[in-house]
DNA sequence: CAGCGTACTACACATGCGTGTAGTCAGCTG
DNA sequence: CAGCTGACTACACGCATGTGTAGTACGCTG
């Protein structure tokens, strides 16, 4: 098998700069750098992309691609017990991991973001079935939280990994996780009595759905 | 009262470096920048800290320092019914919001999460006592976990803000991001049976305590 | 074959940056 | 006063990097 994988010379570009980016960051990548990886001269990547920024918003995009996809797979699939589908669908992106890594905390890849969110408004739809209580706020508001919490080992898996003692993205870790997750989500940190109190006295007028 | 805060030098260079780092990211920032907004020569910043990776070292041991503070402040003040005291207290730092966020995620800044894992194991072992089951994790991994969760939201503030429709910095944004937390932390996802039937369904050996 | 557009390369340019050097000035010590 | 040390500045160097330009090879179309 070709090391170059028989892919057009602007796809192993994106490739190239999807690796670079998320293992050294947009600043710190070099144009030459991803032209070396990809096997080409650095001004090809000027032709077919323009400009560093551009290339970047390529990588975006094709992310948002492939989130897509991944994001339809799911909904095909009713895949019930998966707590933390995110996390593995993310992780299942492999060699992305980085690369979503960093564009989520800059602040960029909104379809992504809101792809999860709107994954865990459905599931969250199922669970409230379920829920005797009527939410004080938005599913929308909960699954946005919700989602950013899941994300949240990913984000920081060096810190996960140091406190959990197991590298969070070993078969090991994984592992581990997956029963630290199902704990903390069958035990809630506050009874509703504790969260009623709390919420009285919270400042500022009672809040109406939104 | 003057603008250079009548701080040495020093100071002055450290706090415009954490402005800085934190704004820009460490790559984008400059040291010429950071002369210019600490109103001293670059060649002073080479002197007094030998060099840009020195100063952020120097950064970061001053934050250790800071949230070493918070740290024994929160321990002495029982500070009953805060959720998100983590939050909070690192929202309180303000100005440093950002440059945390950046460390935490490069994975730097080790101390300052380990004390909130700290923090977080303490206020565990008191919810422990009202539970009735033993957990099948240690309290150290479950507080890991749920540290990173709760700074999830710093994290990823700006598609958390975007999904509430509210900046979560904002008094408004706070006072939403609360009452959703309240909600999270008193429902749980999963009830004890589906969290069971979850873990028999995980591959691999039943692990015990670590 | 002529013409032409596209993929692609080699190379030069300009610039911003971290760093290194030399030197000034104030304060302290003997 | 002489001598020294440390805070501080001005300035130049070298280098990496994004970008711009000129040119080549190849395939398609008339």
């Amino acid at each position: 098998m070709d090391s170059r994988e028989d892919l057009t010379a602007r796809a192993r570009i994106r490739d190239a700069a999807l690796r670079h980016f998320g293992e050294h960051g947009f600043d710190r990548a070099t144009i030459r750098g991803i032209a070396a990886t990809a096997e080409v001269s650095s001004g090809l990547v000027r032709h077919h992309f323009g400009s560093k920024e551009a290339l970047r918003d390529a990588c975006d995009a094709h992310l948002a691609r492939m989130v897509s996809e991944i994001n339809d797979r799911v909904r095909a699939d009713p895949a019930p017990g998966e707590v933390n589908y995110v996390s593995v669908s993310l992780a299942a992106v492999g060699p992305y991991r980085d690369y979503i890594r960093r564009a989520l905390v800059e602040g960029r890849a909104e379809p992504l973001f809101d792809k999860v969110v709107e994954l865990s408004a459905d599931w969250m739809a199922e669970a409230d079935k379920k829920r005797s209580d009527r939410p004080v706020v938005t599913r929308q508001a909960r699954a946005t939280v919700s989602t950013a919490m899941a994300l949240a080992v990913t984000m920081l898996h060096e810190h996960v990994s140091r406190g959990l003692g197991v590298d969070v993205f070993s078969p090991d870790g994984e592992d581990l996780l997956a029963r630290v997750l199902l704990d903390l989500h069958s035990h809630p940190m506050l009874s509703p009595d504790e969260a009623a109190a709390m919420r009285a006295r919270l400042p500022g007028k009672p809040r109406k759905r939104r």
